[in-house]
DNA sequence: TTGTATGCGTTATCAT
DNA sequence: ATGATAACGCATACAA
C-alpha cells in the first residue's frame, strides 16, 4: 500500500506538499498540483483513515447512539438513519452506528468509546428525562445532539418532535367531528415512561384534553400485541364507550382495529382512529388511518447538519429546535 | 487526555509493559499488572482508536455497506442491522453504516472508504448479480461477506435465504389447499431484477409452479402502491381470476387486500393471499397473513460471525450459506 | 516548498 | 523470565 512518501518520491516533491494537495490546505503552482495528482492515481493513493486519524486529532466518524429493545422503535430508526447518512454523504463524515445493550454495560461502553476518541460526535436517539448517556458525554466533552430531551437541558443541544402540539393537534382534530370521548392506547411496559417521547405525548394528550374542556382520562396499555388488543377490546366493551380511540404508535392503531373488527364496530361510525405515526401502511389500511406524525427524515437530517456544524466550529442557527406535526386526515376518522 | 506515557510514569514502569498488560500480550508478574491498572484508573486512561489503528494497521471496524432507496428493504434493514450490532457487542469491532447513493458515485466511495482502510471488513447487503461493490472489494482484498450472492461466487463469502425453496414451500402450500392457479405480484421498477433476491423468487416461483404441473404466469408488478393496487384489480376482475396470490413482500400483500377490498372478494374464500415477508403487523391484518420468510435477525447474525471468524483469521465452518425459509399459515390462506 | 517534529500505541529486540 | 528501549506506522502542520 502506498503512503504519501511513495507519491512525494514519485512526484518529485516533499510529503508536505503533498498533504497541501490533498487537503487543499495551501495555494500552490498549478503545475505542482498537477504533479502530484498524476502520482496520486499512477500508484491509486488513498491516505489512510487511521493516519489521518491520529494526526489530526479527530477520526471523522459521527456515532449514532441508541438502545435496542425498544418497542416499535424500528422504522423510525431506519428511516432516521438513511436521512442521517444522505446528510453525511455530502461531507467527509462517516456514519458509526452503537446499538447499546441494557445497562449499566451500556453506559461503560459507551464510555470506552467516547473516551478512546472514536468518534467525533455523537447522534443521541431515544434520550431519557434522566439519561445517564448525557452525563457521560458532557463529562467528556464530546460534542452531541439529542433527538428528544432530558429534564434540563441548559447548554445542550437537541432536535425534539413537538410532540404537545401533536397532540393538541390530534385532539383538536377529532373534537372538530364531534368527538366528546377520547382515549390514547399504547403499547408499552412501564419502563419506557422514563423517556421523554413518550412522557410528552402522554402529559400532552392531558392537556389538550382539557384545553378542549373534556375530561381527562387514563390512558389503555399493556407491553404486548396480544394483551393490547385485549385491553382495547374491553374498552369499547364498556357502556360509555369512547367514540374516538388515538392510538400512539403503528401497532397500537393495528391492534385497535383489530379490536374494533372482532367487535363488529365499524371504523370511523362507531370509533374513530388515528394514529401517531408515520407509517407506509396506513393509507393501505382498511380504512385509511388518519395520522399525525413527526418526520423521522426531518429528525434525522435537521440534528445532523446540527451536529456537523457545531464540529466544523460554526455556531449552528438554532441548537434547540422543535419539529411541528403534521396531520393527514383520512377515512378512519373522516368516515 | 492521558497517553499511555502517562500512565506508565504513573506505574513506575515503560509503556511496553502498559501495553502488554491493555493487550495481554506477554506474562506480566502480577504485582506489575495490578500497579498499571489502578494507574489506568486514577488517571482514567482509554486508548486512543486512532492510535491503536495506525499502529496495528487495523482498524477494528465492519462497515454494513447498504444501497438506499431501495423499496421495502427498510424493515429488512434495521432488523439485520440489529442482529450484527447484537454480535458485534461481544468482539471488540466496532459497527459503521455506509448508505450509497445512486452509482457510479457509490463506487467511487466505497473504493475510497475500502482504499482509506476504513474499515476491517464488510457486510455487503442487496448484492446484485453482477455487482461492481463486489469488484472493488475483490481488487483491494478487503475481506466481505456477502448478503445474498452474484452470479458467480467462485472464491466468495456468502449468506443468502433459500429463496427457491422459500417459492417451492409457498407454491406447495396453496397446492395442498387445493389452488390451481396462483399468481406473484410485487412492488417494484423494472431495475430490480438485477438483484439476485427479486430474481431469485420470481424464478423459482416459476419453477416451483412447473414442478407442481402448474402453468407458468407472469408476475404482476408495478412500481408504485397505487399502480399496484390497480394491477391485482386487474388481475382480480378477470373471468379467470386466480384464486392464490403470493405477495412478494410487505407492501404486496397490503395491495392486495386493498384491491380485494375493493371489489368486494373475501379472502380466503374469493381469494387466497400469502406474503413473503416476515412482518410483525400479518398477524394483525383482517384475515391475518400467511407468510413464508426468512429471519432478517438470522442473516444479521450468520453473516456478522461469518466475517468475524475471517477477521480473526479463523477458517469459518461454512462459507457459503443458504437459510430455510419459515412457512406460518394464518387465516389469509387456511380460512 | 521543504524539512521535521508531532500524535500515540505496538512490537521486535535487547538488557537485566 | 521480566521489563526497558526504540523503531515503526502515516499524515499533519509549523518553522524555516
Amino acid at each position: 500500500m502506498p503512503t504519501i512518501y511513495d507519491v512525494a518520491r514519485e512526484a518529485g516533491v516533499s510529503v508536505g506538499t503533498v498533504s497541501y494537495v490533498i487537503n487543499k490546505t495551501k495555494r500552490l503552482r498549478p503545475e505542482t498540483v498537477r504533479r502530484v495528482e498524476e502520482a496520486m492515481q499512477r500508484l491509486s493513493y488513498y491516505p489512510r483513515a487511521a493516519a489521518k486519524a491520529l494526526a489530526r486529532g479527530r477520526s471523522n466518524v459521527i456515532a449514532l447512539v441508541h438502545p435496542i429493545n425498544i418497542v416499535d422503535f424500528q422504522m423510525f430508526l431506519s428511516t432516521f438513519t438513511l436521512a442521517v447518512g444522505q446528510v453525511l454523504a455530502e461531507t467527509d463524515y462517516r456514519l458509526a452506528v452503537m446499538p447499546l445493550l441494557r445497562e449499566p454495560k451500556a453506559d461503560l461502553e459507551l464510555e470506552a468509546n467516547v473516551s478512546a476518541r472514536a468518534m467525533d460526535g455523537v447522534l443521541l436517539l431515544h434520550t431519557q428525562l434522566h439519561d445517564p448517556r448525557v452525563e457521560v458525554l458532557r463529562r467528556s466533552g464530546m460534542p452531541f445532539v439529542m433527538i428528544g430531551r432530558c429534564a434540563d437541558n441548559s447548554g445542550l443541544c437537541f432536535v425534539d418532535s413537538d410532540l404537545e402540539e401533536s397532540a393538541r393537534v390530534a385532539v383538536r382534530h377529532l373534537v372538530e367531528l364531534g368527538h366528546r370521548s377520547i382515549v390514547l392506547v399504547r403499547q408499552e411496559g412501564a419502563d419506557s415512561m422514563a423517556t421523554s417521547v413518550v412522557h410528552r405525548l402522554v402529559t400532552g394528550f392531558q392537556e389538550a384534553l382539557e384545553a378542549e374542556g373534556l375530561s381527562p382520562c387514563d390512558p389503555v396499555r399493556a407491553p404486548t400485541v396480544a394483551g393490547l388488543v385485549q385491553a382495547v377490546e374491553d374498552l369499547l366493551r364498556c357502556k360509555e364507550r369512547p367514540t374516538a380511540i388515538a392510538a400512539a404508535n403503528e401497532s397500537a392503531v393495528m391492534c385497535t382495529l383489530k379490536a374494533a373488527s372482532r367487535l363488529g364496530l365499524r371504523v370511523p361510525q362507531d370509533v374513530a382512529v388515528l394514529g401517531f405515526a408515520d407509517s407506509p401502511l396506513f393509507p393501505l389500511l382498511a380504512p385509511p388511518c388518519t395520522a399525525v406524525f413527526d418526520h423521522a427524515a426531518e429528525l434525522g437530517r435537521v440534528s445532523a447538519r446540527m451536529l456537523v456544524e457545531i464540529l466544523e466550529g460554526r455556531e449552528p442557527e438554532q441548537s434547540q429546535v422543535l419539529l411541528p406535526p403534521r396531520l393527514i386526515a383520512r377515512e378512519s376518522t373522516l368516515g
